[in-house]
DNA sequence: AGATACACGTGATGC
DNA sequence: TGCATCACGTGTATC
């Protein structure tokens, strides 16, 4: 380790001088393209723009030397690699202090009072409506109502209802959508929903314990009456 | 931002062309120094090597911006200054996670000698937050804001940004999370919720105009707006 | 021997 | 005006 980097310094401290003294040969036989001001301002600026950048290079390799050094695990004494490596470390640790915080608010929360945490209490509860939902039935639901393209229940196993609904995006539509299911006290194992292009796809997957064409008939009809209240179930 | 980019590309293309031109020049006119071999081999060769170096080059400079991308809070977009950057985040990384692994360890060993005081140590020594729990620190204030569990903002290929986010299920959860992403004008190309058991998982394909800190910052100020609306958000 | 990686000098560009 | 940054083409060493 050790032994590389001094050996690559002198290599390279050779290789300055080396080439140090090859550009100034090139520079004193060569500078005849430098045809309009062949006096010493010029040979003066190129000089220290010369050095600058100089310094500049070796600033930039040995903050790089200095980033190879908080990153463990370097694969390839690489510049890019280097970099890579120090990429996949901070996003290792992104992940580490992800999961660390995960850990953290469940000790914490552990130490809630309750640790009786399923029960469905939420559902039991009607959800009162917030300030937000209620603009959006009274302002926005006859301007952008929501529009059922496919709709379909069917029974998966014994004990599974897998709803279906797809439905054109537009404004407010996923918020709509995702009142409407929360609104049905429905008995939810996963919901999902996907947008996509204009097209808003919904898949639930249902505990059976109600009627296939209920569960059907209780989603219309609440769309029906976000889409108009005055107008119960078209289709 | 957008503007800046295509200028750059612009300009760096054309002068891709023009140096290059003014190399195939320099090689004509001044290939005197290439006494003992001048074919077209040699020619060939250095082509390739020019192509090469230049593969080199711009791989090197996207790997650094990838590593710009995962760092947050760059002040300049110097080469030198990304790197330097990147260390300071790392090792700042280096530091929470040592706090927050003691604090653990501290929390575990006390909360098994002592399940008594659980309640006095989880409020008194509190780390402090990173921000990934900015938006948990109102959680208690209403009946039933969004906990944010897990979040991320990373980038997939050089155009889209993938926001993963994923927060406690209560009721109307999901609603609000719909609300909040909706009323932020973002460009989506796909977006997809799933709520599984007592977790929500919210999944954004972004075309990446923005920059991903403004877009974490946008979604997290938006949260807790949302979750405490007095309280808006220092930092 | 061919590919790869590097530092070099250089001109252009923006502040 | 200088000064800093950048990508370029080039020669050289290593593998």
């Amino acid at each position: 380790m050790d032994d590389i980097d001094v050996l690559c310094n002198d290599y390279w401290e050779n290789m300055i001088l080396q080439t140090e003294q090859l550009g100034r040969n090139f520079d004193e036989s060569f500078s005849f393209y430098d045809s309009s001001s062949p006096d010493g301002a010029q040979s003066s600026a190129a000089s220290k723009n010369i050095e600058s950048e100089r310094k500049r290079r070796k600033k930039l390799t040995e903050t790089l030397h200095a980033l190879r050094a908080v990153v463990p695990n370097i694969s390839k004494m690489d510049k890019a690699s280097i970099i890579k490596d120090a990429i996949g470390y901070i996003q290792e640790l992104h992940n580490q202090e992800r999961m660390i915080q995960a850990e953290i608010s469940e000790l914490e929360s552990k130490r809630r009072i309750f640790p009786d945490f399923d029960q469905e209490i939420s559902y039991n509860s009607k959800p009162k409506r917030s300030r937000f939902e209620q603009t959006c039935d009274s302002s926005e639901s006859r301007s952008s109502p929501i529009e059922v393209l496919e709709f379909s229940v069917s029974h998966m196993g014994e004990k599974t209802i897998v709803v279906s609904l797809t439905c054109s995006k537009r404004t407010d539509t996923m918020v709509k959508i995702c009142e409407v299911f929360e609104s049905l006290n429905l008995k939810i194992i996963t919901a999902n929903i996907i947008a996509f292009s204009d097209r808003l796809l919904k898949t639930l997957f249902l505990e059976a314990n109600e009627e296939e064409k209920d569960v059907k008939i209780k989603i219309q009809t609440a769309i029906a009456a976000l889409n108009d209240p005055d107008c119960p179930m078209s289709k």
